[in-house]
DNA sequence: ACTTCCCAATCGAACGTTAAGTAAGGTGAT
DNA sequence: ATCACCTTACTTAACGTTCGATTGGGAAGT
C-alpha cells in the first residue's frame, strides 16, 4: 500500500497509524525508529512529524486508535438478549475471536502493561479497558451476586487474554498443539472452566 | 551498594546481573543503555564489557539468573507429601508468594513473552518454564485424568501470573482494592476458582 | 478564465545527542 | 612479570528531531 498523497484519500494521519500499529506491536515503542516507520509508510521521517508532534505522541495515538477501534466491538458483543450466563458466553466467544484474529492487538495490550509511563498506563486503563470491564463485571454480578466480582471478572478476562498472549512461548512448552491457538478452543475451554464452577452453576440450576 | 572491586567479594559479574535485573524489568532491554547500567553498578561501561561480550548476552544472562534462581524454588514448592490437590494448593500459594514478592520477576516474564528474538523465547521456554510446567501438569493429570491437561495447567499458571502482571494497570480499573495485590488473596481466589470446579472436585468427593 | 497567493504536505539534508562497542593503557595482587 | 580488572578516551552508527526549500491544489481577486 502506498501513502495517500494530496487528495487521494482523506487522511494520511490514519494511514500512518495503521502502518505503525504492527511495527509497535512487534517491537514496542523503543524498538521502532522513526526511520523504520518512514520506510513502512513510504514517506520521509520529516513528513511524519508534520502529522504528529513527536514519537511518544504518535505511539499513544496508535494505542488509542487500535484499542478504541477494537474495544468498542467487545462492548457491543455483550448483547442484551438471553440470560446473563448466555451473554457472558457470547462475550467470551467474541473476545477470544478478537484476540485470536489480531496479534497486534494482543501484543499492544502487553506493551501497555509494561509501559514505564504511568500516565499512559492510566489513560489506557481508564479510557479503553474500564468500560468493557464494567460491562462484564455487571454480568458477573448478575450471575453470582455473592462472588468477589472484581476478582472473578479479572480472572475471566485475563484467562482469555493470557491464553493468546502466551502463544509465542507456549509453542515451546511440552504438550502444545497448534489448535490451542484457535479462538474456538480457547473460548470453549474457558467456558468449561467457568460453568463447571459450582458458584456460577448454582444460580442457573439450584434456583 | 558499591561494586565489589578487586577482592572485596567474589564476583563482580553476579553483582552486575543483580543490579541490571531491576533495570531490565522496568524498562526492557531496549530501554536500558549500557550507560544507565554503568551508573547503576558504579563502573565504567567498558568495564561491563570485560564481563559480558555484548548487551544481548548480558540481557540473556540476567534472564537466566533471575529465572533459574526463582524457578527452582517453584519446583521445590511442589512437594511430595499429601494428596495431589493439596500439593497443587501448595504450589499455587508458593507461586503467588513468589510473584507477589518480586515485581522484577513478573515484569521479566512479560518481557520474555514480548521478545522479538525467537531463539531467546525458545531458550526461556525450554530451559526455564518447561520443568515446573511439567511438574504442575503431572499434578493436574493426577487430579483429573479426563481433562485437557495442557489447557488446564496453562490456565492455572496464567491465572496466577496475570493477576500479578496486570497490577500496574488494575489499579486504575473500577473496583480495585489494594489487597488484591496480596499473594494470599490471589492464591485463595485461584484455589476457590479451581476447587469449585466440578471436574476437579468430582475426583476428590464422588470417588 | 487567468493570475495570484496561500498553505498543507512533503522532501533531502543536517542538527545535536546518544547508542553500542573498541583501543590502549594503568594498577595491584599473586 | 603476568594477568584479571578497571579506567579514560575514542569510533562509528543510529537516534529523534529540525530546517529550509519545494510542490501542488484550492480560494480569492480581477
Amino acid at each position: 500500500m502506498t501513502p495517500p498523497r494530496h487528495k487521494d484519500t482523506p487522511s494520511t494521519r490514519i494511514y500512518i497509524l495503521q502502518q505503525a500499529a504492527p511495527l509497535f506491536a512487534k517491537q514496542g515503542c523503543n524498538g521502532v525508529s522513526m526511520r523504520d516507520l518512514s520506510k513502512a509508510v513510504d514517506l520521509s521521517a520529516a513528513a511524519i512529524y508534520h502529522h504528529f508532534s513527536d514519537k511518544k505522541t504518535l505511539y499513544l495515538e496508535v494505542m488509542k486508535y487500535v484499542f478504541l477501534e477494537k474495544t468498542s466491538l467487545i462492548e457491543k458483543s455483550i448483547g442484551s438478549d438471553g440470560t446473563a450466563l448466555e451473554r457472558l458466553e457470547m462475550f467470551v466467544e467474541r473476545f477470544a475471536q478478537l484476540l485470536g484474529g489480531d496479534s497486534d492487538y494482543r501484543a499492544l495490550v502487553l506493551w501497555a502493561l509494561l509501559d514505564d509511563d504511568k500516565s499512559r498506563v492510566k489513560l489506557v486503563a481508564e479510557d479503553v479497558f474500564s468500560p468493557p470491564f464494567k460491562s462484564v463485571k455487571a454480568l458477573v454480578e448478575e450471575i453470582d451476586p455473592e462472588a468477589d466480582h472484581y476478582m472473578l471478572t479479572t480472572s475471566i478476562v485475563l484467562l482469555i487474554v493470557s491464553h493468546f498472549a502466551t502463544i509465542p512461548m507456549s509453542e515451546y512448552l511440552p504438550g502444545w498443539r497448534s489448535e490451542y491457538g484457535q479462538p474456538e478452543i480457547v473460548s470453549k475451554h474457558v467456558m468449561e472452566f467457568l460453568t463447571q464452577n459450582t458458584k456460577l452453576k448454582a444460580n442457573s440450576e439450584v434456583e
